[in-house]
RNA sequence: GGCCCCAUCGUCUAGUCCGGUCUAGGACGCUAGGUUCUCAUCCUAGAAACUGGGGUUCGAAUCCCCAUGGGGUCACCA
């Protein structure tokens, strides 16, 4: 490998599911490498799974992919609205990009190994080979298929019975020698002669195994550097032996440390079954509460551990429940209103590190795609295994909406609104840009994810005229006799203020005022609210919390200028009058 | 079980390659204060780690060996 070489990074994902995080942050790292080296990222699609493998888990992916901003530059076109032209295409010529469509292509390198000798037919029934093994593993022995030569049909007689018809694998003659893997993140590995068998190339239906469709598909497509995730180090030696005998380039290897949950185990759709099938016990439930599922799968579901629900399933059964999914895919994150640039930032951190500080000393950890196109490297990925930590995601999270503009945040939230809450993004939409600011302003600091920017909203979306009342926070502000503010002799009783006995009196006072202030913006209704309590002789808090609860019928909300503002005139008169009359 | 990989606060990690500047730094979380009209944000402080044992060395978180622990992998899945 020369080091002028143009690099070929590649993310090759089997279209069985969802883009799972711990697929994102391979594909991130593979794209990062590609920029960093001002080389191609390209993605292949590795659909020889006929039975799991669908165009829509491929499209799928895709559209995660590109959500969360890691494009390819060869691969299957995606289409992007407002942009001329689509994301991947074919600059090189090495088409198609879906295994499927490339058999013809493994077919003619089978067809010179058999000439050569290094791959052979194999029409020994499945079920033979695995009764030897389920033999071996009971004896606590691995399991190598490696027959004598002399097992090994000559190659005229494989060809008879192969265009006879017979159901039959193609396997490869793994070669005897040790192997020594070179990988960028853990050094060199070896690997013994002898542990590699005679693994399968092409399948009984005609398809190639992972193994033989990543190592023809690499070298046709000009790969470079694979980086992958741990769990593919054992393949290593497998995949060197067919190049060896191919004689194809050996890429770089970077194999990088997995991902766990916050428990140490896989982050898998199982936990979020797992998730679901605890509160369903915790609720006392033994009939399915939704239309969705029916009593018999429910019942079979939650007695076996192993069963899981399908996707929409679930999600109903956990919004039925009022319960949060683990999350463990792309689009799981998305949903629950995580910014793509975030988990980007995130999961980069799971196993790399810029190694750098910021100017006041602690460590350089958010940074943005560009950053990661410039400084990421394979030296400085680690080399241990690191659990997703989702209060820290969460965090990162809400800072990043912190950080953004009042309008940014609203236009945010509306497109994931739009998506994911339509009818709240219709309400958004009707607000006007000047109110979705203030509700920007009002919300940005109280939420972590765009799915909770609803909670401290609610009240704003709430008719006027259903507020419900909270009977503790009613007794206490509205009802319980006011002290005046300022300091008082112990012992000594202080005088009502002005005659406003409780924060119900308080409230009808203040009501007047506000019916004279203009405009109705959060500065003007900070100001006459303060002034208000200034003459008095009030606390804040004393004024504050009787609006609150009129507003939002509970001691919480967020600031009041900007509450108030939202709401709008004639709904806070609304409310606060409604708020008077009931039990007055 | 065979083979392979890994090992710093609860978690993510800096420091390890090129031993001393490490009484081991940061972030999230946690605890305690503070600011504020509630909540949240924000600010300050605190508790919290080099898995163990042997070496090598004047000196080891850093190098070597062993043990222990964790993980991966052993398909006509990828």
């Amino acid at each position: 490998m020369t080091s002028d070489q143009l690099v070929v990074t590649r993310f090759a994902p089997s279209p069985t599911g969802h883009l799972h995080i711990g697929g994102a942050r391979t594909a991130l790292f593979c794209w990062a490498y590609a920029k960093k080296t001002g080389g191609r990222f390209l993605i292949r699609i590795e659909d020889t799974d006929q039975a799991r493998s669908s165009e829509a888990s491929a499209r799928g992916i895709l559209e995660d992919l590109a959500w969360l901003g890691i494009e390819w530059d060869e691969g299957p076109e995606l289409p992007v609205a407002g942009r001329a032209s689509p994301i991947g295409g074919d600059p090189r010529h090495v088409a198609p990009f879906y295994q499927s469509q490339r058999l013809a292509i493994y077919n003619e390198v089978l067809d010179g190994m058999m000439g050569r000798g290094v791959a052979y037919a194999d029409f020994t029934p499945a079920e033979t080979i695995e009764r030897a093994r389920k033999a071996s593993s009971g004896k606590n022995e691995t399991f190598k298929y490696r027959p004598a030569d002399s097992e090994i049909l000559p190659l005229a007689e494989q060809k008879r019975r192969m265009a006879a018809g017979e159901s039959h694998v193609i396997r490869l003659r793994a070669p005897q020698e040790g192997i020594r893997v070179v990988d960028e993140v853990l050094g060199e590995v070896a690997f013994a002669a002898g542990e590699v068998d005679d693994l399968v190339l092409r399948k009984a239906d005609g398809y190639p195994t992972y193994h033989f469709g990543v190592v023809v598909d690499d070298e046709m497509m000009g790969v470079t550097h694979v980086l992958r995730g741990q769990e593919h180090l054992m393949n290593t030696p497998r995949h060197a032996a067919i190049q060896r005998v191919l004689g194809y380039r050996t890429p770089v290897y970077a194999h990088m440390p997995l991902i766990f949950n916050d428990q140490g185990a896989k982050m898998s759709k199982r936990e979020r079954d797992a998730t679901a099938r605890d509160a369903v016990r915790k609720a006392g439930l033994t009939a399915s509460p939704i239309t969705a599922i029916d009593d018999a799968a429910f019942t079979g579901w939650l007695a076996d551990k192993k069963r899981q629900l399908e996707t929409g399933q679930l999600e109903s059964l956990a919004d039925h429940l009022h319960l949060t999914l683990p999350e463990v895919s792309v689009e799981d994150f998305r949903k629950a209103g995580y910014l793509p640039e975030v988990i980007c930032n995130f999961i980069a951190l799971l196993g790399w590190n810029p190694g750098m500080k910021n100017a006041d000393g602690t460590d350089l950890e958010k940074f943005d795609m560009e950053f990661l196109a410039r400084r990421f490297d394979l030296p400085a990925i680690g080399k241990s295994n690191s659990r997703f930590d989702r209060k820290k995601l969460a965090s990162f999270n809400g800072d990043a909406i912190n950080a953004m503009t009042d309008a940014e945040f609203a236009a945010r939230w509306l497109a994931w609104c739009e998506r994911f809450d339509p009818a709240t993004a219709r309400q958004l939409a009707a607000m006007g840009t000047e109110r979705a600011a203030w509700l920007a302003r009002a919300v940005k600091p109280r939420c972590k994810t765009l799915r909770d920017a609803m909670k401290p909203a609610q009240f704003v979306f709430t008719p006027d005229d259903a507020i419900a009342y909270d009977p503790a926070a009613v007794k206490k502000h509205l009802e319980a006799p006011v002290v005046a503010s300022g300091v008082v002799s112990p012992g000594q009783t202080p005088p009502a203020p002005l005659g406003l006995s409780t924060g119900r009196d308080i409230l009808r006072a203040l009501k007047k005022v506000l019916e004279t202030l203009h405009p109705w913006t959060p500065e003007v209704i900070h100001a006459g609210i303060e002034q208000f309590s200034k003459d008095h002789g009030l606390g804040m808090g004393q004024v504050a919390q009787p609006i609150r609860v009129a507003l939002t019928g509970t001691g919480v909300s967020p600031g009041l200028g900007e509450a108030l503002a939202v709401v709008g005139k004639t709904s806070t008169l609304a409310r606060i009058g409604r708020c008077l009359e009931r039990r007055a």
